[in-house]
DNA sequence: GACGTTATCTATGCCATCTAGGTTTACACC
DNA sequence: GGTGTAAACCTAGATGGCATAGATAACGTC
């Protein structure tokens, strides 16, 4: 049995160690990735994941990167107003980051800058088609993205015991108006973050009619952003 | 020089555990605070917190505790509508939040349920007074939450260099709209976010009237929780 | 003053990230 | 087709973090 120091093909791939990082996340959490047990799963030894990555922070940009890369933006002809093509695009990054909720820290921390500046361009033009002034789109854009990440981040990070309640663990003896405000309610996490997303966007852009339709044209395609290899920042 | 098992008075309090790391925190970043070296601030050795705590993430509780009761309640005497009531709350968490910017991860991980309830209830009962009925008192508190907190962790998490642009590293070439959107805004990220919070209120509470003065009655203190010790969950 | 409890210590185990340096194969070039 | 250089893996090990085990001395109580 002889040394093994260059395989007649690379054992390693750019993309295969992402996924592989990322079904580890998923199926056993985030503190049970580390670069032995990725290079367990790809019959490799650790150090040999430096020869491609030049830290354990770059494969993690790598993983935050393709979480985004998941968002669809929604068919505009499937959508009745621009109110719920947006409620619609809100829902699918929310979707994809409580797919992939263990690796909701290291979202936070590699958030990919570029990928999500191409969405809000992609969003700002559609603004601007429905007459929202320049000014007003930021205002707009900011809002939603901050109540999207929000909402997103924190109950990817909440016990998923209880990820069916709004509020959880309220005791009615010591929080009796916020109990009755929980039981009269009677809306899922999903759709009170649709609510949220449509109460704001009526109170941001009160003159753009909310039954308009949303502006289908300039959309390039399915995804958030294009899928080529990382851009070097 | 004898060794030295038990000091007269203890050598570690709880407190000042929490306070030290949190400085460590601030100061030196996330990645440098290690019991070795919060244990060499405190003049003693790493294993002797394992008296005090069970392991390391009880520490980490300890600090993101701390600094959410730092958040203190607007004077509703000084506040002119019940919007700018929230607003006020809103911007004081921002600005704790902003202040641990380095905290932020141990934040999310570890955000106080109980503390956080106590606040929701305390909001819960203004929104009462205000007419709103229980059902919707869910849909802004949750909308309140999830955009504070959003803007609050991705702010916090940002490089700080470009803090004080809304949208950061914005090519004009390959995203006009959005430059041009940034640039006639003129708006610092902290308006931006007082302005959603506005936004949200009026969408999501049309039948409030928007110069309704805050009911000022029902708040006890200043502060977001009591300081007690924290109780076990 | 004896004795259990408390709060520190030293020593050590285990595991993670990352670096150093070696070895073999692939590939480009003459 | 031989030869040099770079690519892609390996083993070994340095460093440092979290956590446990067990020893020790002061305190409080009877």
């Amino acid at each position: 049995m002889a040394v093994m120091p260059r395989p007649a093909k690379p054992l390693i791939r750019y993309d295969a160690v992402i996924e592989t990082s990322l079904r580890i996340i998923d199926t056993e959490g985030l503190d049970a990735f580390s670069l032995p047990r990725l290079a367990r799963e790809l019959n490799v030894r650790a150090p040999s994941l430096y020869h491609h990555f030049a830290d354990k922070a770059e494969i993690l940009r790598g993983i935050a990167r393709a979480i985004v890369l998941e968002t669809r933006l929604p068919d505009p002809a499937t959508t009745p107003t621009w109110i719920e093509w947006f409620v619609g695009l809100s829902l699918n990054f929310r979707e994809v980051v409580l797919r992939h909720r263990n690796a909701a820290p290291v979202l936070l921390q590699f958030m990919p800058r570029d990928v999500l500046i191409q969405t809000y361009d992609n969003s700002a033009r559609v603004l601007a088609e429905l007459g929202v002034p320049p000014a007003q789109q930021v205002l707009l854009l900011d809002g939603m993205d901050k109540l999207t990440l929000g909402a997103s981040i924190t109950e990817a990070a909440r016990d998923p015991e209880d990820a069916d309640q709004v509020f959880s663990r309220v005791d009615p003896d010591r929080e009796p108006t916020l109990a009755l405000a929980v039981q009269e309610s009677g809306l899922s996490p999903d759709q009170v973050f649709a609510e949220s997303i449509r109460a704001f966007l009526r109170g941001a852009a009160p003159e753009v009619p909310a039954d308009a339709p949303p502006p289908g044209l300039l959309l390039r395609d399915g995804t958030v952003g294009d899928l080529d290899t990382p851009t070097a920042s």
